[in-house]
RNA sequence: GCACCCGUAGCUUAAUUGGAUAGAGUUCUGCCCUCCGAAGGCAGAGGUUACAGGUUCGAAUCCUGUCGGGUGCACCA
């Protein structure tokens, strides 16, 4: 249960019994109203900004909304005290078994506990890597790939019900170009006369993918025409590649649920019943675009085209609909595509897209609100560049000549645990340094080493107690049912709040779908955590286990497991194992 | 030239979506192991939130402008 939820239902309701019987005003903004842990504890557990809000609009003060409030929530078992300090804030106090229960809740509801309705079941599809087949993965699309895979998990954890999608850009003149390449490679391996030139397509695995084309086909397509070969060695390479790709993510622990074809949706014809909408709506027009002032292109001519009036979204300009030989643009089959998503069902859509994709979200925004007449909603989130740091040093990264640090050798040196954490540990806007030498570092400033290593010292009390106490059952269900209420110490209370709010960082993280704030509420519990288990060696009364004091050592336990119970979990949505013990 | 994103301690950055005295790590200094994992903890210090206006009970957050950095700019994907 989130707490935060509860309280603010509970002031709702005294609020809107007060309105009556003190005759205020009918629509007051109650949707304005928060309930949340204030960010200095001692300013109380729960603080609200209801008085503020509604002060204006009543035309009263503060302290006129604050009395009724308190009044009826003072009459609330849980609460202990209610008070308004300046300029209007409400605190509230709960007496301290309330957030204790929530420990025993936590060992009773395992992994299920901070699992939330909130999503209702809705549906959401969320698209993410959509790296093209073209070439293996790089270190650069983890971000995009752990970013989407971890929104996505966060999201089912706050009720949703998600699909997470791979958009396959396998066609086109980059496609094209790449089964040209491997045709050429193709060729060199049987040493055959190539009378195609070398196309300029970069990468050592081409000549791999050449030589395995050897394996399949032999010499057969030695002679063939253009025509001939090029669609059975661009399907064959598209295959190859996505395999591979595949296995980047397996390693990665991300698992796709649907890979949808650009192809496909093109042989569909999606783009067909799509444009009868943007027609129907009178959004598409026959114009001529001007060049853009100060960055003309060379071979710019102005020419009639198909076009989408985006700028009716607030895109800065119509967008073609159509290449000159008649043919889809890209963003036509984007719209087609995001209508396929539609007509599956889902009306909330996410795309995971790097930054340098930023131009491009204006236009498919726009789309999407036109073909689901403003109903559909598409968030897009864009993930920063990874600048890669070998000890502070940049790592050089030449996409020229096709040498950049693939996933798979990043996955090699650090491990999907490590790149997984890491890549949420910043916000998904702002730039992240990814510095291989630091992230296997062993200490504080390594977040996924300080997290991992709170969950092992928690199992690692875990399994002393179950040496000591051998006798004890110290199973989470009977861990739950310990008197809890012997903790008292202001740590462990401090400890047992944050775990607590441990639902209450699921929704707020889903509804704003930032799963970094995830990592960050981790990186607080093992720092709580830590900190407590040092008051043990400074104070041996609060230690965890206390061999002659069964009660107190139960309850401790339980807070302890509790604490490795909702690591566990938070680690789960970013996609890490929590690790039982470090020691190698 | 235009558009989008960003600008927070020396460095890397967070801030409960408009809340209270802007939090962490790193670095430096000094403490805490007879003891459940010192791979930890505590304390000190560091800020005109790029700048200037505005909106209001209240702004790092929203609006306008300026400066600085990044990305993109018919037809590619």
């Amino acid at each position: 249960m989130n707490i935060f939820n509860w309280i603010k239902y509970e002031i709702k309701a005294c609020l809107r019994s007060a309105a009556i019987s003190k005759k205020w005003p009918e629509k007051l903004p109650f949707e304005r109203i928060t309930v949340e842990p204030p960010r200095d504890a001692s300013n109380g557990d729960i603080a609200t900004n209801a008085a503020m809000i509604l002060a204006k609009p009543i035309g009263i003060d503060p302290y006129d909304i604050y009395l009724p409030l308190a009044e009826g929530l003072k009459k609330l078992e849980s609460v202990k005290s209610v008070e308004i300090v300046e300029p209007g804030f409400i605190n509230i106090r709960l007496l301290s078994g309330v957030w204790l229960a929530q420990v025993s809740k936590i060992l009773e509801f395992g992994q299920n506990f901070g699992s939330s309705r909130m999503g209702a079941g809705r549906k959401v599809n969320v698209e993410y890597v959509s790296a093209n087949p073209t070439g293996p993965l790089h270190a650069a699309h983890a971000r995009g790939a752990v970013f989407g895979d971890a929104l996505a998990s966060l999201l089912e954890k706050a009720g949703f019900q998600v699909v997470r999608e791979y958009y396959v850009n396998d066609v086109g003149s980059q496609i094209d170009k790449m089964a040209h390449s491997v045709y050429f490679r193709y060729l060199e391996a049987l040493n055959a006369n190539s009378n195609i030139p070398e196309c300029d397509y970069p990468g050592e695995y081409l000549k791999d993918l050449g030589k395995a084309l050897v394996m399949r086909e032999g010499d057969n397509l030695i002679n063939a025409l253009e025509q001939e070969w090029l669609e059975p060695v661009r399907t064959f390479a598209v295959e190859l590649i996505m395999t591979n790709i595949m296995k980047d993510l397996l390693t990665m622990g991300i698992h796709m649920d649907r890979f949808s074809s650009e192809r496909a949706i093109v042989k569909k014809n999606v783009i067909s019943r799509a444009l009868a909408k943007l027609e129907e709506a009178g959004l598409v027009y026959r114009g001529v675009l001007t060049p853009p002032k100060g960055k003309c292109p060379d071979d710019w001519e102005p020419r009639p085209q198909l076009l989408f009036r985006s700028t009716k979204f607030g895109d800065d300009v119509d967008r073609p609909l159509q290449k000159p030989d008649g043919s889809w643009t890209y963003f036509s089959n984007d719209i087609a595509y995001h209508m396929d998503k539609v007509e599956r069902g889902y009306m909330d859509m996410i795309d995971v897209f790097g930054a340098d994709h930023g131009g491009y979200v204006n236009r498919i925004k726009a789309a999407v609100s036109a073909i689901t007449a403003g109903q559909g909603n598409l968030d897009v989130k864009l993930c920063q560049i990874v600048h890669m740091l070998d000890g502070g040093k940049p790592v050089r990264m030449s996409k020229r000549s096709g040498n950049f640090v693939t996933l798979s050798e990043v996955l090699d040196t650090v491990g999907p645990d490590v790149l997984r954490f890491i890549m949420l540990t910043r916000r998904n806007d702002q730039t992240l340094e990814f510095d291989y030498r630091q992230v296997s570092e062993q200490s504080r400033n390594n977040p996924v080493f300080y997290v991992q290593y709170a969950h092992a010292r928690a199992c690692s009390v875990i399994r002393n107690a179950k040496e000591i106490f051998v006798a004890e059952d110290l199973s989470d269900f009977a861990l739950s049912q310990a008197e809890i209420n012997l903790l008292t110490d202001h740590n462990e209370l401090k400890l047992s709040k944050l775990l607590a709010s441990w639902p209450r960082v699921v929704e707020s993280a889903a509804s704003s779908h930032e799963p970094h704030r995830v990592a960050f509420y981790l990186a607080n519990v093992a720092a709580a955590f830590h900190e407590l288990w040092s008051k043990g060696r400074e104070n041996a009364r609060l230690r965890f286990i206390l061999k002659n004091e069964r009660e107190i050592t139960m309850a401790r336990i339980a807070l302890v497991r509790a604490t490795a119970t909702v690591i566990a979990s938070g680690l789960k949505i970013i996609g890490v194992t929590p690790m039982d013990e470090l020691r190698g």
